[in-house]
DNA sequence: TTTATATGCAACATTTTTGTTGCATATTGA
DNA sequence: TCAATATGCAACAAAAATGTTGCATATAAA
């Protein structure tokens, strides 16, 4: 997984409105209902579905007239374990700069 | 911590170049250092670097010529918390969704 | 079969984000 | 002191992201 698809992900969980798409997504749920009672129109709501649904945060999924969108867990597990490397990299340096003060 | 601001965090990560600092910076590293070998200005850098410190990922500061930036991990430990409480709502709406399917 | 509902598509306008260039200023080192 | 180094600032240009409006289409309900 290149860093272009570590920012992209990021990059889709970075705009509140999308985040609050996040929240509401749960087990699915249509655009319509997502868009309830947000600010904006119901086309930007789908834009931001789909930035969500290429970072492949969530997927859709086509009933009737309905698009469902559920959420893809497995992705944001992966998020977590890149922000993971770069702690661990922090902590490391913090090791070596404390190891290099005490000698 | 509000969404907004939960989103500024996510989306100073949503940027290939901007990781890529992230991991330069480990313990320290000077605005010239850091822009070494990257395909962009140095003014440009500077952008990304002040894009970081804003979301408090990262911290600057000036020491003679040089400004120094360091790495924030609490901020990045939020990030990750934040990740869990989304990854652990759509846990509990799968949970819920299976025992729904069994009754 | 009508009507209402749920979306999709596309053209536009705005706003934000990225990057560049040019120039000024403060420190360091010869 | 003079030259090199490390940045900061600001004006511009280009590109990308957001949102809106208007209209078309498919499905469900009466």
């Amino acid at each position: 997984m290149s860093k272009i698809d570590r920012a992209s992900v990021f990059a889709a969980l970075g705009d509140p409105i999308r985040l609050e798409l996040l929240d509401r997504i749960e087990d699915g749920a249509s655009i319509t209902k997502l868009s309830d009672g947000l600010p904006i129109t119901r086309q930007a709501i789908t834009r931001h579905l789909r930035v969500l649904e290429a970072a492949e945060l969530i997927e859709a999924q086509r009933y009737g007239r309905e698009t469902q969108f559920t959420a893809n867990p497995a992705r944001l597990s992966q998020a977590k374990g890149w922000l993971d490397e770069v702690a661990q990299q922090w902590d490391q340096a913090l090791a070596r700069f404390k190891d290099h003060v005490e000698k």
